[in-house]
DNA sequence: TGTTAGCACTCTCCCTATGTGAGTGCTAAT
DNA sequence: ATTAGCACTCACATAGGGAGAGTGCTAACA
């Protein structure tokens, strides 16, 4: 166990480097927090933090710099997690209210917000349920052999998919087929979908289906709408400028494999921090992302996520993301009144 | 006018340039080219061609390196269009044939092989009109003051917007209320419905609005789902490993401001090449778009456009191009037999 | 025993020479 | 018109030499 002297100097160095992003030295920490103890004093404590694999010099003779294992230390114990200023919450809601009445919009928005305020890149889905089940279905041709099955959720998600047909179908038959099939299948998951057992035509059964399917395949295929804000800030990081660097975590964003980053289970209200190598990716290796889910009702879950370097301030970041996921839930309170 | 061996001796420049990235020298030129002259000759030949403003030295005593009307030059004179090998025809044709029979499918498709065959970024607009129709208008309840009105176009594309409703509606009268409207507003355009002078009810109004707006609004707010990739493939270019520039082009992408660096008038089956300087946005200026547009029926346009840096191999992009505009507009034809 | 002053040591960073090589422009001869 | 020859320029790589920041260690001190 770390003696509290050993703490605050911990918090003080991850603290400077944060702001810095450059090693921080004895001296400067004495001088910094005016500390009633000489530079060789904080120098032995030093050595006893590395000893413990909380900091690490990048080369002798050069001040050190907060491990993951430090960073984790510091999140675990040590971080005080901000206050929102009673203005900021203002101007976001304000933003909010101004925005239109959208799920995806909200969406779009928590994204823009929490990357331009903390200066990271951010992800956020829209709110969807693990079993969406269909609230209607529609068939519309496109032309003889092809109509457009269009599925919605009650969830107000809309699915939609091209369907091949085996004989011309006019409009009112592929209407009066949708009726019927909406009368069979609406509220239902696609399991329950798939277990029914019905007297139903060829086509009924084609539709039935690719309904089925389309339910189904959802997350996997068509993933829930996510917006993605802010990768250039956290490019313009210095601990990025070095050229692979760069190029090796746009693959991860522009390949979507930020789901495979991002920790699946995340308990409601709970903040999630994954720190630099704790990824199981290596490409994420330098980075931490801080995740937290937020729902609505009838199972809805959406997800908040903020993408920066290890060297981010998480009190900040961890107190936006909180606030956001809080404010979702609100909006989604009042949207599905 | 430039002599015959002048315009050789540029398109060898442009052409070693491409392939090495380093500035092409008269020595170089003569003993890859096995050329009857002597290097200072040549020498005097390039002191001709960059009078001409077709190349210029990165610095004194350096090789010489194509400018921009180097580049234009070229593509309008010397280039030649290189011709796809059956076999990568045949490739590219199973992969199409291979995936889902989705407008979006094939766009997505379309952008990864570009992207992948290239090495540069690439992006595909999904077919659309410039005066969308309505095909269907579907209401659907999320709870008692807010619906879901789904409009379908005749492209075969679904937008969606929630409407706040002024007193509570049943499914049952919202179903009443879309099968009027959907009399009424079938096979219309924006302006068309709102030209229409209807006895309608409050209700009904509110919705052909929103349906109108939401038409006109379909390529401005919600542009046509356009796909991008490869952005890495670009960003990896030696030209862009220079710190801030690699951030600065990336800032064009995420804000999806290549709208405004993609010309807009493409005339069919003709493939336009903007190059560097050309662009009208000064981030633009180290890379060259190769664009074109592709048709199907009923107006449908969609585009295909190739990024990559000034020094990208023409022929190759220009050829890649054209054929899968010719092969996305056969596969429209098809879909919408 | 914890703290501190002092000191030698280590490395990075930056500046300066200095040489090398590729490539040029010019001139005069062919 | 072409070419050999030559002086010149400039990026780049290499090495040397402070300067400065920071360290670990030792010995003295409260």
């Amino acid at each position: 166990m770390l003696t509290e002297r050993r703490k605050q100097l911990l918090q003080y160095i991850v603290e400077e480097y944060v702001q810095t992003a450059q090693p921080v030295g004895s001296q400067a920490i004495v001088k910094k927090y005016q500390l009633p103890f000489s530079s060789a004093t904080i120098r032995n404590e030093m050595g006893a933090l590395e000893d413990a694999g909380f900091i690490a010099q990048p080369h002798t003779s050069a001040g050190r710099v907060p491990t993951d294992a430090g960073y984790r230390f510091y999140v675990e114990t040590l971080m005080h997690e901000d206050r929102l200023s009673d203005e900021l919450q203002q101007t976001i809601r304000h933003q909010f209210h101004q925005a239109a009445r959208e799920l995806e919009e909200w969406a779009r928005l928590a994204a823009a917000i929490l990357s331009a305020r903390l200066q990271n890149a951010a992800v956020v889905t829209t709110p969807h349920s693990p079993e969406p089940r269909v609230r209607w279905v529609e068939l519309v041709g496109v032309h003889d052999y092809l109509a457009l099955l269009v599925v919605v959720l009650q969830e107000a998600r809309v699915l939609q998919q091209t369907l091949q047909l085996e004989r011309p179908f006019t409009q009112d038959e592929l209407t009066k087929l949708a009726r019927q099939l909406n009368d069979a299948i609406a509220g239902k998951t696609a399991a329950e979908i798939r277990e029914q057992k019905l007297e139903l035509t060829a086509a009924e059964t084609t539709v039935r289906k690719a309904t089925a399917d389309l339910l189904q395949s959802a997350d996997e295929l068509a993933p829930e709408p996510s917006f993605m804000e802010g990768v250039r800030d956290l490019l313009r990081q210095p601990e990025f400028t070095q050229g692979e660097r760069i190029v090796q975590l746009l693959e991860v964003f522009e390949e979507r494999n930020l789901a495979r980053a991002i920790p699946a289970s995340v308990e409601g209200g709970n903040v999630t921090i994954v720190i630099g190598g704790e990824h199981p990716i290596d490409e994420m290796r330098l980075c931490s992302v801080v995740t937290t889910r937020y729902g609505g009702p009838d199972g809805l879950r959406g997800m908040l996520s903020v993408v920066g370097p290890t060297r981010m301030d998480y009190g900040r970041n961890v107190a936006m993301v909180r606030y956001m996921s809080r404010l979702m839930e609100e909006l989604l309170g009042v949207y599905f009144a």
